[in-house]
DNA sequence: CGGCGTTTTGAGAGAGCTCAACATCGGTGG
DNA sequence: CCACCGATGTTGAGCTCTCTCAAAACGCCG
């Protein structure tokens, strides 16, 4: 679900688009939140740095994901934001955001809505990243985004996208869907895999 | 934070507490929402199962986890929920809640609050199983996990915790301290990991 | 002291990663 | 229409790292 979804009208038509370079700073740790933001382009990463000056990566926000969604309800941010490739944000300012969940009960309510179906979505994430076998991890995405008939798994993006969300190299994932296939367990298709028997 | 650092008194007074025998059922799929959850004791499962009979875990919750969140804001469970041990769950009801966030903002936005703070959380656990090394990924659980200096990071629970948390066998996260010890990066003590020198 | 869970160390195997080469497909421009 | 190009898709071979199974030391608590 896009932020354009679910964000009240009142809160979109005061968005501020902004355009960053490769390596450039979004915010900074202790800086003054300004708001919610979304990508609509690129590639941005969300760091936390030592004072040691190690880094680590929170989280790497692509075109399409919102980011920072709980600075709205702190006063500074606790990481730095930094732009991984040349990319196109677009903020939502806080003080309309919090005004416009004052003013409109349901809009705060569709707020919580799509964050509590987040934190479903990535538990569900971090529950397949437990599995080891690259088959098994493979049957579980199977199992969780099939269609209603339960047989059919449309894929959103490249096999390689696939991959990355699966923690596997796109290599493993190839030769898993081709065992498989070979095995009879799924049939490929273009853009849709169908999974033919259940596996124990 | 557990549920009841953020749960207004008026719907904790509310809650209904319920005991579980391993494998037995607490909702099923299609089952009217009832509410949120928050795990006493045990392990409860959340799974959902294909048309073709296959299981799929989405998560594991454990004591002083909360549970169906999202259940809040839809009218039936979208999958099972089953103890995974002898359990006892406290349930919050939805009605209380949803009508305490009406008479006040406040709890709403709280609530709102522990979710985004969730999100935050579940996506910076989500990258770290994104690296590969098992010492880089334990430089990731030091970094993010530090102390206000910067140095130490104090264990909750025991390693074997830790390393289920990191995704790792335990063995595989003994032996890494270890190697991280004797090469002078970190210095092990009660409860707690000193971390001594940046590495690359 | 005895028992249980955690911590630690050992050895071996297997699975996925890495590097590499090639095929395929869709778009672009001559 | 065809050649070219980049990205995706595919397959091969070797290696490394973690998992698995095993056993023992340690620490805590009754």
């Amino acid at each position: 679900m896009s932020a354009i979804d679910w964000l009240p009208a009142a809160v979109r038509a005061a968005a501020i688009e902004r355009t960053l370079k490769a390596g450039q700073t979004l915010f900074r740790r202790g800086n003054r939140t300004s708001g919610l933001y979304e990508i609509v382009e690129g590639q941005v990463r969300l760091v936390r740095v030592n004072r040691t000056g190690r880094e680590a990566v929170l989280h790497v926000a692509t075109a399409g994901d919102t980011m920072a969604e709980a600075s709205l309800f702190s006063a500074s941010y606790h990481c730095d934001a930094i732009a991984a490739t040349d990319a196109v944000v677009r903020l939502y300012p806080k003080a309309a955001i919090l005004a416009e969940f004052d003013r409109n009960p349901k809009a705060a309510r569709k707020f919580a809505t799509v964050l509590a179906r987040q934190v479903m979505t990535l538990r569900t994430r971090l529950e397949q990243r437990n599995i080891r076998a690259a088959r098994d991890r493979v049957r579980h995405y199977l199992a969780i985004n099939a269609d209603a008939d339960g047989r059919t798994v449309a894929l959103s993006g490249t096999l390689k996208d696939v991959a990355s969300e699966l923690g596997l190299t796109h290599e493993a994932l190839y030769r898993t869907l081709a065992d498989m296939a070979a095995d009879g367990e799924i049939e490929r298709r273009r853009g849709a895999i169908r999974v033919l028997k259940a596996a124990i």
